[in-house]
DNA sequence: ACCACGTCTGAAATGCATTTCAAGAAAATG
DNA sequence: CATTTTCTTGAAATGCATTTCAGACGTGGT
């Protein structure tokens, strides 16, 4: 008692369970072997065989069992895709911005016919990523943001844990990374406030995320070469979510002389800073520049209008992709940043 | 030459193949089922015996090949969530409300350990749907908005696949449909324009989507009880992107007397229709009352706010899973409606 | 007519963990 | 002390597809 032919001969047809390969082999009078070679579309058999086979199995519902399939060769066509809800779910903020990258992951990873799984739950331990490897759940793995846990992926990227990264790209690190010229992003935000006369800039937004701080960065270099002209702030909120922003917003005008540009690490923070500077009674374009980034799709039909820095999110679906199979092959991958530009939205 | 432990042995040592469980028990100096029992928290081995195994497997980063374990099991324990994006990304409008749903989802799989593979390429065919079943590939499927596949997903029940919708709730289906009361929701809408004394209502919205007609339902059947005194009309755009709604919108008001209230099947297509009317000199609260639908994050800070029906994501997760595992485990599951309610925004 | 070579097909080995069944050891009972 | 239970543990069978390798069949060459 072998194969699960012979059982179904032996205990009695049709127990319910599925049909496995050995039983099409059977019923189309081939063996195993060319059953397989058939279902994976390889060369070496005959036509008429061929067409044999596969109309047997169309008429068994036959479907090749992926686990079988997957435990015998070495690849699991599946890739992992790691996206802390959490961190967007504070204050029921979803960024839109999170899921049309997904999306455009997902478009690229079903083109190549990979398989996408889910995580939601974040680890912090790159052990456990290295234990999905080491059972063969997924060949590797794109983070969405890489928010705070930088040093896990310096691990993971010693370990050779095929990863790639949607966040700020710095060629210090040992790791792949994708994303927008945030240093670009900060300069373009800079430049546009200068043109506009502006001279009292905030930024909005937390330096502990590496594409944040770059932002930061390259909106402050071009404050510095004014020598003095402009004076630049910083408001580090809580977290992320509107409501923190909108709160921190209206404590900082409170205690502080209103800013006439404010650049804000998202479109859905700058949402909330013109909520909270409306609240004061000040008003964009008229009283203040601001800017955005990321260009979501309701940033050009918000009141005001958001000037935003835009990502392209379809594209940095197909580079995550493109890279991380790059690695998973065994090759290396270097780090890519994507067209970056400013979007001028004046009401 | 039966073991990769004996493998091991025969051809040299670490030849950078992983660990199996069988090097591990040898290690271990148990069998094979005691490591299997150990890891799998099974509570027929001793304390002695369970901390030795772990110890030895943590120490050689063993983890257990998820392929050969899902082979052998009947169960996947991995689900798949369905999810139209390219609908969404007609006119890049990825609504937010479908992101929330689905971490929804993926923090209620995520509770119960189950793997979420997500599916964006969509098919029509009940029959993919089934390979994917007999495949091993995952227990049963969640789909995020029933759009205009319902004979699809009548053929899938009676196939008897597991499967849960979240979408339209019609007793009559025969599969289990998880959402909000749409019908009240739409009377919730129509009572609140009669609260403001509106008289000229449009509805915006596709009744090929079996939940927006019901919403649909739900206002005609307000306005019909008003036995003549309001005059309801129907828009229908193109598809559901920003875009077409407000392009519909300002055609319809180019053609037709101006609504003094209307109700949009989502919040998104709310801003499009407030953006249209603002264009032509109408701006609600003042000129006419709208009611939007998901109360998306973004809707109670848009200006107007929007006055929206509330559809709560986290629970609608939860309960999306319980349905579906129940019936993954053989049981029947029954339709349910999510609590519903009108939330009033008067900027 | 015989050998070489190319094409197609099949038997057996392989990948790995779980489950069943039975046996051995230890503890409880008479 | 003999015997019945109760725990722990292990050997072997099982789930299923792919890959390697060798064999079969047919065709072109001499």
């Amino acid at each position: 008692m072998q194969d699960s032919a012979e059982n179904g001969k032996k205990r009695g047809r049709s127990r319910s369970m599925g049909v496995s390969m050995a039983d099409i082999a059977q019923l189309a009078k081939v063996s195993k072997p060319t059953v397989s070679r058939v279902l994976s579309g390889s060369p070496l058999v005959t036509e008429a065989t061929r067409e044999h086979v596969l109309k047997i199995a169309r008429e068994h519902g036959y479907a090749v069992n992926r686990n079988a399939q997957k435990l015998r060769q070495t690849r699991t066509d599946t890739v992992s895709v790691v996206l802390d809800f959490g961190s967007y779910r504070g204050g029921r903020i979803a960024d839109p911005f999170i899921f049309e990258l997904l999306a455009g992951v997902a478009e690229a990873l079903s083109v190549r016919n990979l398989d996408l799984l889910l995580s939601s739950q974040v680890s912090q331990d790159a052990r456990d990523y290295q234990d999905q490897i080491s059972a063969r759940m997924v060949d590797g793995f794109i983070f969405l943001g890489q928010g705070e846990r930088d040093p896990m992926l310096r691990q993971m990227a010693k370990a050779g844990i095929p990863f790639v990264v949607w966040g700020a790209v710095d060629p210090t690190e040992p790791y792949c990374a994708v994303g927008s010229d945030n240093f670009l992003g900060g300069k373009l935000a800079g430049t546009y406030f200068l043109k506009c006369g502006r001279t009292r800039w905030l930024f909005i937004g937390n330096d502990n995320h590496a594409e944040i701080r770059m932002r930061h960065d390259g909106l402050s270099a071009v404050a510095r070469a004014e020598q003095g002209r402009v004076a630049i702030d910083t408001l580090t909120c809580e977290d992320m979510s509107y409501v923190a922003t909108h709160r921190g917003v209206q404590d900082y005008i409170a205690a502080n002389d209103p800013p006439d540009a404010i650049f804000a690490f998202s479109d859905t923070a700058a949402m909330a800073a013109i909520a909270a500077m409306r609240e004061a009674g000040f008003v964009s374009p008229r009283d203040y520049a601001l800017v955005g980034y990321n260009n979501i799709p309701p940033a050009g039909h918000f009141t005001p209008a958001i000037t935003t820095v835009e990502q392209e999110t379809h594209l940095a679906g197909a580079i995550l992709v493109e890279k991380l199979m790059q690695m998973v092959e065994g090759g290396r991958a270097n780090s890519t940043l994507l067209p970056t530009r400013l979007i001028v939205r004046e009401t």
